[in-house]
DNA sequence: CAACATAATAAAAACGTTTTCAATAAGGGT
DNA sequence: ACCCTTATTGAAAACGTTTTTATTATGTTG
């Protein structure tokens, strides 16, 4: 065989619009023009030309339109991960996320694009890279600080973006979030009813945004009920299931340790009912736990758990409407919507137990 | 303001090598040729060039590079997900594979892009499509059956890709997979060694590769220590946390019933902890169960699981560096990696225990 | 019937690169 | 002093689009 194939080799060639205009006749503006459906070219030449494109099964080449249009098609969502090995169930919910942002962008030319970020800062470097390399059109990240480097960064830079989580600066930009606030007094007044007095706050990471809502609801329902806050019982640190389990061990050892847990994740419910099994206790016998769920798990625990549980899939969604409607140039203040999770009652509300 | 911002508006655009070509006096041929430490351009325009780059903080468009060059730069992965809501803890280990694969190509101008697919159906159509449209350079994926459509069509097209497992047919083709012949084997044989005679063994989808390769191991242990294959206990289902469940309240209420389990991944033990808690037995004392762990979570279940372990995370650093080896031009048979997970044990191994 | 508006298509420019090829300058050998 | 080689840079083409502008043909109007 000739190693340079000069008629075959072009036969199997993607077809493109000058490819098009040499079957047809055409130019190439014109085949342009028809297949973007344009109003200037006529009925008749646009079906011959819809035709051709068929039949040579023509598919425009996004790397051209792309550099014409100047825009990338791409959604760069930031995804956080745990550095080292031994992770423990971390992030789990990422793939609940990424598939609603993925149906809602179903259907758009935007595609997503992922860059794993170590932590809000590495997040930052990521979201500067991203806008000044021009690697997508806009951003989709969550885990909010209070103090949001990237929000800030991208504000100042007017680059369009969504935010899962609201950080507590006034600025406008789009975003969805969960009313944790809400939750958390939710939750701590069912145990607070249920005759509990000393209520531990599983919590995450205190700069996270979402941290410092749930402590305000937190603290909102014991004023609201006349007691004491226990601001003693707020362990503030990671996700993990690790961290769950360690804060069970720590707290019960204190003195008047906490007979109600609240959790913040499936993780960290994991990680309290393995610490409490080992201390010998049960939740709903000894002790309550009211969990957060984002990937309906919590039934399968032992024993089932009531939880606050909002599928974070269908945030993701609206996290990928708001992106395309941020792109196609809507003003941030019209693109927020906070979630309020369902309760889901799996333990009986009890009254007044005596605390082992 | 003018609307048309004439000069404030060109002093504030993205630098290219027009612009460099400008303010350096040099051809955009040999700004080009500089930045890309070409031999044919001097040492010292090289510097001059590099240092007013570096001044006007210039970046490649990646829209321009990737047009001219034919490529995408993107690294297509296909992620699985189930389609309706209360999904229950599916696909939570991709979070793990895709920090993986992100490691591998960090340094390289390689991106992450992401393909929501349902089943392996769906699986091929977006292979197609990403094919079709020129939509990345390369595949990743997951989840092989044992007929694969997507390796059929990628190998008859010869498109780069790295498959996470193996299907069954002699091709070849860039893959990482886990030796789940072996896992299956070790995990039948520990539980025969511990007395057990009737063995159930909870499995994913049947068409799924893996799935055979852990049949066949499990059929191996029984023959090696002469006793009947429990063929019978063989559950084929999800991999979700309700099909382990619903699988051990099936199979402890047939006529002689299993006294060991093992498990496919976290998901379905959670599951099957569940059934066996609403059953009121417990693993370690009424029964044994051993898991598969991609994640490290069995650690945290009550009681802690004996499992095989390995992190999800290195096989997708493993994938990551096969895809960009695989593009490079390496041949797919240099690019196939077996790994054996290590085996957890957090539970004795107990000899010949009454059934319940 | 000439002038002109309108409709349809074609030509050309542009997006930002990289690469091939041409052009110039400098140096070395005879 | 002249020719030839070599080193360095510049010009131009190409990647595949879309859009702006120009060109032609057609029909309408005074």
């Amino acid at each position: 065989m000739n190693p340079k194939k000069p008629q075959s080799q072009m036969a199997t060639q993607r077809p493109t619009v000058k490819t098009l205009a040499q079957t047809t006749g055409y130019s190439i503006a014109t085949i342009s023009k028809a297949l973007r459906d344009s109003p200037v070219v006529t009925a008749e030449t646009k079906e011959r030309i819809r035709e051709a494109a068929l039949k040579a099964g023509y598919q425009a080449n996004m790397r051209g339109v792309s550099l014409r249009a100047g825009k990338t098609f791409q959604a760069a969502v930031l995804m956080p991960v745990t550095v080292a090995e031994g992770f423990e169930w971390d992030g789990v919910e990422y793939t609940q996320i990424l598939s609603g942002i993925s149906q809602a962008l179903e259907g758009s030319d935007y595609r997503i694009s992922i860059h794993v970020i170590r932590d809000a800062e590495d997040g930052r470097l990521a979201a500067q890279r991203i806008v000044d390399a021009g690697l997508a059109d806009g951003l989709i990240f969550s885990g909010i600080l209070a103090e949001d480097p990237r929000i800030d960064f991208l504000v100042e830079r007017n680059f369009p973006f969504v935010a899962l989580g609201r950080c507590r600066k006034p600025l406008a930009y789009a975003h969805v979030d969960v009313d944790n606030d809400w939750a958390a007094y939710a939750a701590t007044e069912r145990l607070i009813a249920g005759g509990h007095r000393r209520i531990a706050l599983i919590n995450p990471d205190g700069r996270l945004s979402y941290a410092m809502d749930r402590i305000d609801g937190f603290h909102r329902a014991f004023v609201q009920a006349g007691i004491t806050p226990c601001d003693d019982l707020i362990a503030a640190g990671g996700l993990s299931t690790r961290f769950g389990k360690e804060s069970v061990l720590h707290l019960r050892h204190i003195p008047d340790p906490p007979t109600g847990f609240i959790c913040v994740n499936e993780a960290t419910t994991l990680g309290v009912l393995a610490g409490l099994a080992e201390l010998g206790l049960a939740a709903g016998r000894d002790v309550d736990v009211i969990a957060y769920d984002d990937i309906n798990v919590s039934a399968y625990f032992a024993p089932p758990l009531t939880t606050f549980y909002l599928p974070i899939e269908r945030l993701g969604r609206k996290l990928g409407e708001f992106f395309l409607r941020r792109i196609a140039g809507e003003e941030p203040a019209a693109l927020q919507e906070l979630y309020r999770p369902d309760l889901v009652v799996r333990q009986a509300n009890q009254q007044q137990r005596g605390t082992p």
